[in-house]
DNA sequence: AAGTGGTCTAGACCACGGC
DNA sequence: CCGTGGTCTAGACCACTTT
């Protein structure tokens, strides 16, 4: 909860001024936070760095630092559907279409890395943006590790919350991917749009910090209402001329274009 | 071309160091890496850090830094097609279909803010990994930026290599949407899928550090040949309760799930 | 205890922008 | 010119891992 260290401290510190503040005013001076804040500039400035590089503050030396408008193609972080859709311009919303606690089988048990017999929750949720669907949910959660959910904990509170507060999960990374398709019937009808639409499927997995798997998540959303973008960056990887032993890590994975 | 502070300097060194040494095993100490490049602490594990949130390194307290396994799943950054896929374990290969300059018309000169009558060149690429194909690649540039370009030039050699070599032009940033889409049946003939198979579809604008545009790509991805894996981070926006004034910047842009 | 990375400081000097 | 951010230093002390 409470920030350990100077770094944190003065992390959330400078956050929740900036939050306080428009889009386009200046913070006050390095030199001046250091005073308030009672540490030295290089500490501050890690802080103040870390921001400017996750899109909450933009520097331009000589002038000053300044909050930056909510970049919408962020990083490719962790965020909820609520926030996501939020930072997007539009109202969340959420409708439960199913919950249920189902054996996890083979190939659930895999994901979950739990025994296939493991008793895994299932929640099937339609996802609004503005009132209309945008994407369908399907979350799987070991039950083990949330005793006595219901329906309705799904309805108002994000998953996250729920997680933190009433069972103290933390998640604290987590491995997506992204692939497109087509709706099939089911999905065209719940989200309104003919059979076989271009839509993103999404695969998740999270876990906590001591790396238990807290969540396989599947969702499938409207290609039409939905596109990533993505800000890249120089790449100065500098790949060099003869390339190392390449190794053959099984799985076929990916990064970028 | 040359380092222009000890900063980078450091970290290019470093990188050098970490690119000729197995997966695995540890960097020198931070103090040695010190005293070897005269710098100080700080400046060194500025560079490092870096290097270790690229992906490069991995930190253990109290152990040592450890050159990390090519994390196949990095960064969202800018590689090209022959990078990205080697670093999928394919060969990449490439088929030009057509290269002609034309005029560029509304849609495209609003993309590479020129006019809609300046020539523009238009390369069409079948894009191979190992042997088959994999995408389709169709590249805009302003004829004004590469005068003298011929067909031949594009077997080869990385067109940012050719941009930097034969041009002086380098590439500083880049932004790219993604979309899923279904191929239509010239795209599936060149492919060799389906009618209709799902696809990715990247559209790429890519600038000059002075924010010229360079070019605008269109990329058509197999879906069933390419997905992309997304490293989840923590996400410690800490959103707050009251949300800001928010925008409406006239795009739906995105970011995440 | 020794060695490693992690945090923090107080201050110096440089580079850039605006007055 | 002054005020801003950008770079860099030399050293202190802490936390963790290994021996």
């Amino acid at each position: 909860m409470a920030p350990r260290n100077k770094y944190e401290f003065i992390r959330d510190s400078v956050l929740d001024l900036v939050q306080s503040l428009e889009v386009g005013v200046p913070i006050p001076p390095e030199r001046d936070l250091c005073d308030r804040f009672g540490v030295s500039r290089m500490t501050l400035r890690r802080a103040v760095d870390d921001l400017a590089r996750e899109g909450f503050l933009e520097r331009h030396q000589g002038r000053g630092t300044f909050v930056a408008a909510p970049k919408l193609g962020q990083q490719l972080t962790m965020t909820s559907f609520s926030e996501d859709m939020r930072r997007r311009g539009m109202a969340p919303g959420s409708r439960t279409l199913s919950l249920a606690t189902v054996t996890a089988g083979a190939p659930l048990g895999w994901r979950l890395a739990v025994s296939p017999r493991a008793e895994v929750v299932r929640a099937r949720r339609l996802r609004l943006a503005d009132e209309r669907p945008m994407a369908i949910e399907t979350l799987h959660v070991p039950h083990a590790l949330i005793p006595g959910l219901s329906a309705g904990d799904l309805v108002d509170t994000s998953f996250y919350d729920l997680l933190a507060e009433r069972y103290g999960i933390e998640v604290a990374s987590g491995q997506q991917s992204i692939e497109p398709t087509v709706t099939n019937d089911e999905e065209s009808e719940l989200l309104e749009v003919p059979e076989f639409s271009p839509a993103f499927l999404f695969e998740r997995t999270s876990r906590t910090s001591d790396g238990t798997i807290v969540e396989f998540v599947r969702s499938v959303y409207r290609g039409d209402r939905y596109q990533l973008l993505v800000e890249l960056m120089p790449a100065r990887t500098r790949s060099r001329a003869g390339n190392p032993p390449q190794q053959d890590p099984g799985r076929p994975p990916a990064a970028t274009t």
